[in-house]
DNA sequence: GTATCATTTTAGGCATTGCTAATTTTTTTA
DNA sequence: TAAAAAAATTAGCAATGCCTAAAATGATAC
C-alpha cells in the first residue's frame, strides 16, 4: 500500500486552505439565518440557537469580526458585513441543497438536521453541484423517484 | 428562531455517543486495510499511509488498544482483535458504499477519495442505506443513469 | 439616581489530535 | 557480538473549541 493519499479526518480538514473552520460555517450560517429579518442578532440568541454557552459564541464572535466577516464591539450587536452576508447566504443555499438531496433519496426526517449540518462542512462545492443536477434532474423526471420507491419497497 | 435543534459541527460530533472519534473511524479503518493480507501491520506502515508521523499513530494505537479493539505491544505488531476487525470491515464496506455513490452521481474523480474520508464520518447508518439502496436501483435501472448524464449535459 | 437583574466578557481549564526533539528499543550489519 | 541504523516511544507544546466561574457592563425598575 503506496498510496500517499490518504488522511485522517483532521489531516483533510487542515490540508485545504479552508478560510473557515466548521464551526465558523456553523456560526456564520447562523448569524445568517438570524440576522436575515432584523439585521443583527445578539450573543445570546446565537449561543443558545447553536445550543453553545455564550463564552463560546463571545470567542468565535470576535474572530469573525477579526476576520472582517462581521461588525462588532462589546456587548453590542452583530451585523455581518458585505463578505460575511455573502459567505452566509452560500452557506444556507449549500445547507438547503443538501438537505433536500437527503430527504430525497429517503433520508430519515429525524436525522435530516444533524446530517446535514454534519456533512455541510466536507463536501466539495463540486459535488454540491452534483447535489443540485440530482434535484433538478428528479424535479423534471418524478418517474425515476417513484420508481426508486417502489425499488426500495422489495 | 426558538429551534432547539441546531448544533455547530463539534456539538454534532460529540452528541452522539460515538463509540470512535472521527480520527479513530480513521486509524481502524486503515489498519484494517493494512492487515487485510498480512494479519497484522505497524507503526510505520500506518503513520505513512494516514500521512502522520509516527508518535500520533503510536498514541492512537495505543488508545484503541486501551479499547479492546486491537492487541499490541510497546514495539510490537499490530494485530486487531475480533472487534476491531468487525468494525475495521464495517468501516471500510461503509467507505465504499460513499466511494461508489459519488461516483455514480458524478464527483470529480481527483476528489472522489478526500471527499468520501471525510463525509464518512458524518453519515448516519440509515443514510449510508439509502446510498446503497441507491446504487443498486442505478445497478438494475441502468437508463435512469444515461438520463441524468443527458440531463446534465444540457 | 441607584439597586437589581440580565447579558456579555474575561480568565482559566479540559479534551482531542496533530507536531518536534530526545530517548529507548529493536534490527541490521560488519 | 558490538556498532550503526531504523523504528518506536516518551515528553512536552500548539491549535481548536468547548466548558465553568467570576467579573464587568448594560438595561430596567423603583
Amino acid at each position: 500500500m503506496k498510496n500517499n493519499n490518504f488522511r485522517t479526518f483532521q489531516g483533510y480538514m487542515k490540508q485545504e486552505e479552508h478560510l473557515l473552520s466548521a464551526s465558523m460555517e456553523d456560526y456564520l450560517e447562523m448569524i445568517y439565518r438570524l440576522s436575515k429579518d432584523t439585521g443583527f442578532t445578539r450573543i445570546n440568541e446565537l449561543s443558545e440557537a447553536l445550543n453553545v454557552h455564550p463564552p463560546s459564541a463571545t470567542r468565535m464572535v470576535q474572530k469573525l469580526g477579526l476576520m472582517n466577516l462581521l461588525q462588532y464591539e462589546r456587548y453590542g450587536v452583530i451585523i455581518l458585513r458585505a463578505e460575511g452576508k455573502k459567505l452566509g447566504e452560500l452557506l444556507l443555499l449549500r445547507h438547503n441543497i443538501i438537505e433536500a438531496f437527503f430527504r430525497l433519496i429517503g433520508a430519515k426526517a429525524e436525522t435530516l438536521l444533524a446530517e446535514t449540518e454534519k456533512v455541510e462542512h466536507t463536501l466539495s462545492d463540486e459535488t454540491v453541484k452534483c447535489f443540485e443536477q440530482f434535484i433538478a434532474f428528479i424535479e423534471e423526471n418524478p418517474d425515476v423517484l417513484i420508481r426508486f420507491k417502489n425499488f426500495k419497497v422489495e
